[in-house]
DNA sequence: TACTATTTCTAATACAAGTTAGAATCTAAC
DNA sequence: GTTAGATTCTAACTTGTATTAGAAATAGTA
């Protein structure tokens, strides 16, 4: 998987992605407003100072973040649904799309809880600079329910708008209970594989 | 339903509850440290330093906002638990217990998700006065699916705690979407409907 | 080593925010 | 209308924070 945001090796790169992890780490855990640059500065052994030699503000390291929460989660998403058969079924369909859609958030929980967590409370720039992203990444799961529907492999009578957004309800808030610990990623597959046969089958018997 | 906090008509805590909604909704907003006390203040037609007056400190006042929240939600889950027959099966009953989660959600949503969508940033100190009345709300819902679990209406090899956390995720994420248009509640019905469904039966045909 | 460019730090600026004490205003009862 | 109590305001204090300019240090190069 290919991280736009970080296309160098070069020593300026590597301070800044550090920069930007340490900023996803605080933004995750005390939110935009409820970081001071002197946190993520300490984080990489800095003075809140020197981070204006790699970002131009404390506004703009959110917006990177953010960015790249919304590119993990897709491309993560784009992989595992890659990984089929070209004619696999609406169900191994869905449950690929929910296991990256998982993965990414519990892997890169820094990045993605910073982003899912605070998201209602980011300045309208910020929001303004990730917004073609994330309608992509949108219209990437309209499309996927529109085509299920096509082909008969949902009730009829279900909502699909509704539909979606109960999804993403259901593996976003994993992002606010979920504790990595250290379970060599078995865990996000069985939750990823709950979840989609929740959502296909239901809990009845 | 009884709001616990409201306990008298005086005019003293008229005053604090039009600031306590006011903190409400400034908190869902712009978040807890996101919102200055002018911005409440003004909401109210005040000075900052007026609402001492009525509140010891920012934080109590955040405080207050997610115990109220916490109290509605709970509350109305078990109205709605209530109006139903005492043989109800368990489809009826999720069926209420997410009606009433969905209704206060979306219906006191300034204290609801003033709290969902902050609670991460929230002081030690506001997490530990919350904590036991959430701990009872948590409660009610683990013994709902153990007992449904009893009696079968569960399907075997479902893992209850991550159902549970599944169907809290679908719930809450409402808050983070919706948007109240004077539906007069129908919409809510509706959602609380689909959800109920889906979490029951599933998506496939 | 000396020179240059890169990177980080220091220190100051400017402003905003939580909080407080006392003055001012308002309300209601006599 | 006067007075006492309740409520709000004013004006300060303290602290904290984003940001910047220039000094210091570091690293790389000839």
């Amino acid at each position: 998987m290919t991280i736009t945001t970080s296309r160098q090796n070069t020593k300026k790169d590597k301070t800044q992605q550090l920069i930007l992890d340490a900023a996803a780490k605080c933004f995750s855990k005390q939110g935009f407003h409820g970081t001071p640059l002197k946190d993520i500065a300490e984080t990489v052994n800095m003075k809140a100072g020197s981070l204006y030699y790699h970002f131009s503000s404390k506004e703009m390291l959110m917006q990177e973040v953010l960015n790249k929460s919304v590119q993990l989660i897709y491309n993560t998403v784009k992989d595992e649904v890659a990984k089929l058969e070209d004619n696999a079924a609406f169900p191994e369909l869905l449950r690929a799309a929910i296991r990256g859609h998982l993965i990414a958030i519990l892997t890169y929980a820094d990045y993605t809880s910073a982003s899912i967590r605070n998201y209602g409370q980011f300045p309208e720039a910020v929001h303004r600079a990730s917004q073609s992203s994330r309608d992509d990444y949108e219209q990437f799961w309209r499309d996927f329910f529109d085509q299920a529907e096509a082909e008969g492999a949902i009730r009829t009578g279900v909502d699909k708008h509704l539909l979606r957004l109960t999804i993403f309800g259901g593996m976003n808030w994993a992002s606010v209970w979920f504790e990595n610990k250290d379970t060599g990623g078995a865990s996000v597959e069985r939750i990823a594989d709950f979840q989609a046969d929740l959502f296909l089958n239901g809990c009845r018997p």
